[in-house]
DNA sequence: GCGCTTTACTGAAACGCTTCAGAAAGATCG
DNA sequence: CGATCTTTCTGAAGCGTTTCAGTAAAGCGC
């Protein structure tokens, strides 16, 4: 039995108050003896008509007192056209650094007047996302990682969006593209291992379906930055538990590496621990780079060494956005965000 | 300058394709030659009305033909009410306990056939925020934590959401509300450390604000446990920084503490580093627990005790909010949840 | 061939909002 | 005083769906 729900019975329970049918603008003109049209000018702030002093209060009134909230799906099917943002949210946990970045982009759309909603697509796939999102109409939809394809972006299109914009490691036909340079954090981990005179250099890959998108690249960077040298790559599948760890350490002898980039600091950590406890010393024996820079990487001893990610601004990528939105003809643009600095602790 | 930005010319500009408008179901019924209606009839599956199979056949085709997709917007305006299930995200970067959990919930809701739609209100509080949401008229509104009193329930109601479900320490009026243990997991951190011998006890409490939701009935619980004991609870503020924790280690001697209640892991990992530093001997000196069982909580040495928490199951929440979709009028449920236990390692 | 049911569909209304075109009433002007 | 302008407001259309009520055609029993 996981867990345990009490249900716990409430001390004083309220009348259900009778189901009054939600107030709509045609109450509130009603209430204060008006039209609709004039409700909704002064609701509005509409500038092109006037409406006198007194007229404006008695509408404010009556929608006061009726407790009046505009229905946005009326409002945007008359309109056309919306003013949100679908970002799919993604379905794996992608840690602080990420969800920081969101936060900064939602605050800076907000500030441009646009609604940003994360919208999970749970069981779907591909073109059937693509479709679920279309049929909100948003004005643009931000897909974070892989998972959509041109297909995906040409149903999109057609069904109104404005604008498709990609964050990924990969280009797709048709959306404005944020490179993420993924593949750089490898480079810059190979690099420096390399100049750290380590020439048998490990890389570890999450055995956890979703992050194949993050690693692949990452560990094709460190593929590319040790290109033409004497120094060789060794793939090492793993899995975010304490076992596979273990496993993977007590098979440290045999596989005679004198380096490892280990994907994040989370899988980097959890390998230090793991190679401690194995009785390989770190950096000595060998040398650990991980990414992501996160606080609790310098907790550990050695501190562990960290490719440093700079994301884009949020206010850059809402400009990106709002820009797409305005012109949507335009070619798409692709972007490079660069932002992999090695950050040398300890631990290599 | 914090991030680059570099645009890479697109090599093929793809002609921008004429704006066609996009296609409604009277585009596709005119392309089957038949009516709305029997559009609508035919891509519902609609039991009640029985279509031919040629004529299906066609719909099917027309639709696709055109890329057709519904417009969400539309058609929950004609039912009077949807199926999305609004969530506000939160604004703190809460761990991937409570992501996991979020996952599990969205899950189990599709299954139910409702739409999960993370909603990020970044700059409203209160009932501005609640007013924001109504927009939407959703079917319910699932509110994590803080940030929405019973006027905003109020507002939520009156536009037409069939439940609200608050998912926090507190209960409020109106709303359905699991009442998530944060007290327990202060209760059952104090319990141990009492039971270990500690009597001067401190209680790490987050500088961060996002956080206060938390750490208040976390500390109340703490304060709840060692009531009427001849134990001692310090409030101990800190900033999730090295040098906050540094700060807060050197002070140590003068606060005299033999035990800490860390918040949970990765404030307790902060404070365990810098009390190391400092020469304190964990758990010799002082005994030190975290809560929320992370994995990296085991990497340190000496392991990390921790307060283990069960959130409830995603399925039983999804099912509570159908039923009170289903039932709006009924009264309020309050559940307590109930999942704080402490896994005790090596720190205290 | 007549009434009846069944089948397969269609017309039109309605959901709540915005906005265009116009109207009532007063102000201004020649 | 009639014509014109300005101010302030209103009527009605229309956005894309769903669905109720209705209808034409066909089948059936007699």
């Amino acid at each position: 039995m996981p867990y345990v729900m009490v249900q716990i019975p409430n001390s004083a329970a309220p009348a259900a108050p009778q189901p009054r049918s939600v107030p709509t603008s045609a109450d509130v003109a009603r209430l204060a003896g008006v039209s609709r049209a004039t409700v909704s000018y002064v609701l509005n702030n509409t500038s092109a008509v006037r409406i006198s002093e007194p007229t404006r209060r008695r509408v404010h009134e009556a929608a006061e007192e009726l407790g009046y909230v505009p229905h946005a799906a009326a409002r945007s099917l008359r309109a056309g056209h919306s003013r949100m943002v679908l970002m799919p949210a993604p379905n794996v946990p992608i840690g602080p650094l990420y969800s920081q970045f969101i936060n900064e982009l939602q605050w800076a759309l907000s500030r441009l007047d646009y609604t940003v909603v994360q919208y999970a697509s749970v069981g779907l796939r591909g073109d059937e996302a693509a479709r679920a999102w279309a049929e909100l109409r948003p004005a643009a939809v931000l897909v974070p990682v892989g998972g959509l394809g041109p297909q995906g972006v040409a149903v999109l299109k057609r069904s109104g969006a404005r604008a498709v914009v990609t964050l990924g490691s990969e280009r797709i036909e048709g959306a404005h593209s944020l490179l993420i340079d993924h593949e750089g954090v490898g480079r810059v981990a190979g690099a420096h291992l390399y100049a750290r005179g380590r020439r048998r250099i490990g890389v570890v890959v999450p055995e956890e379906p979703g992050l194949k998108v993050f690693s692949k690249p990452r560990l094709d960077g460190v593929r590319g930055a040790l290109e033409g040298t004497d120094a060789t790559v060794t793939v090492l599948p793993l899995a975010y538990e304490e076992e596979s760890a273990a496993r993977l350490a007590a098979r440290w002898p045999e596989l005679g590496l004198d380096a490892v980039f280990g994907f994040n600091d989370e899988y980097a950590m959890l390998l230090m621990r793991a190679l401690q406890d194995e009785g390989v010393t770190v950096p000595d024996d060998t040398a650990l780079v991980g990414a992501d820079d996160l606080i609790l990487g310098r907790l550990l001893r050695p501190r562990l060494s960290t490719v440093h990610i700079e994301l884009p601004a949020g206010r850059d990528l809402a400009e990106l956005v709002d820009r797409a939105v305005r012109n949507p003809g335009a070619t798409p643009e692709t972007h490079h965000v660069l932002g992999a600095t090695l950050v040398h602790r300890d631990s290599s």
